[in-house]
DNA sequence: CATGGTGTTCAAAAGGGCTTGAACTTTTTT
DNA sequence: AAAAAAGTTCAAGCCCTTTTGAACACCATG
């Protein structure tokens, strides 16, 4: 509202990604941020993805705004998750990065891993648990129970995730001309 | 090893919890914790749980070695999610804790509430950016295609969430005599 | 209606994860 | 093989979430 006629600031030429792509990145990193990933990992696989062309690490870093460091992690990263793929352009020096389409793929396959852990994890706990509260000076059946029951839990809930990265897969796949 | 014949030492007599309660609370802390809640909440359910007798926030304060106000604050939680209740002891003034057995449910229903939040907003932005870039000075095919691709992904995803709730409800009502 | 014990609030501190950026290594170019 | 450009590493800093604890509010009871 005061004096924005011409525009002649100079600095902040930074964030030079169109609003559009903006909108897209910060979807996709909203939603990779839910399940549990750095939400600047979906950020950069979104604007791979969307441009549709190699893009250089500096073109990465200049558009989502990241620093060198950064952009050479969540690259190895995506690599590591083979959602990315680095590329050689003919002409060029640099590196190029390209987006994989797999991406619910990467997602259930690295949920399955972590939870994998923790419910073995968890499960030993319980169990260790358990046999102690067994030993102890006057054990207590109603507890034993109730531990039992956490262990059945946990068992429920590692077969509600295997059900979900299933399901997911599956749907997935049915489109599979869609990503 | 040097002077504990007779336990005079005035401070550190918190953590009370017997080994395998301890096993438990941090077992059912790091459950929730992956299920993107806090640590200590599943804590505290835990110990209300496996106890199966009404606490006051006192015990739950010393049991689990929390302050004060982290206990209220928990404490209001968890009520809110309705997975544990406040009770008045007879005799006792102050109030007492006792853990209700829908666990799962509470997850779930807070679970699919955060996720419903996140995909409406994003299938927002996602239209958003579909209708900047078709307005574009030069609108590319393959990237509205592209944005239309993440489009129906953010709704398989919200589809995958839905089974999956509706699934492990089911699984835990199928055992519904064991939690 | 004072007293003591309990519960709540919230500003400040702690904690924990992510990002930065400078130093360093590797690769490419000349 | 030197120079330049690109890529990697990681300690330090930043930021955001969680926890603390002191002050305050709220009872019950004498």
């Amino acid at each position: 509202m005061k004096g924005y006629t011409h525009r002649e600031n100079e600095r902040e030429p930074t964030t030079s990604l169109p609003l559009w792509e903006a909108l897209v990145t910060d979807a996709v990193g909203d939603v990779i941020e839910f399940w549990g990933f750095k939400r600047n990992h979906g950020r950069v696989w979104a604007l791979l993805y969307v441009r549709g062309e190699p893009m250089t690490a500096r073109q990465i870093r200049e558009g989502l705004d990241l620093s060198k460091g950064a952009v050479s992690m969540i690259n190895r990263d995506l690599e590591h998750w083979a959602i990315v793929e680095r590329v050689r352009i003919p002409q060029q020096s640099a590196w190029h990065y390209v987006a994989e389409v797999a991406f619910m793929k990467m997602i259930t396959r690295v949920l399955k891993q972590r939870e994998g852990k923790l419910i073995s994890r968890v499960a030993t706990d319980l169990k260790d648990a358990r046999k102690l509260a067994e030993e102890a000076d006057e054990p207590d059946d109603e507890v034993l129970e109730r531990i039992e029951r956490m262990q059945r839990l946990a068992g429920l809930m590692q077969q509600a995730v295997d059900i979900f990265t299933k399901t997911s897969r599956l749907d997935v796949s049915d489109t599979r001309d869609l990503l």
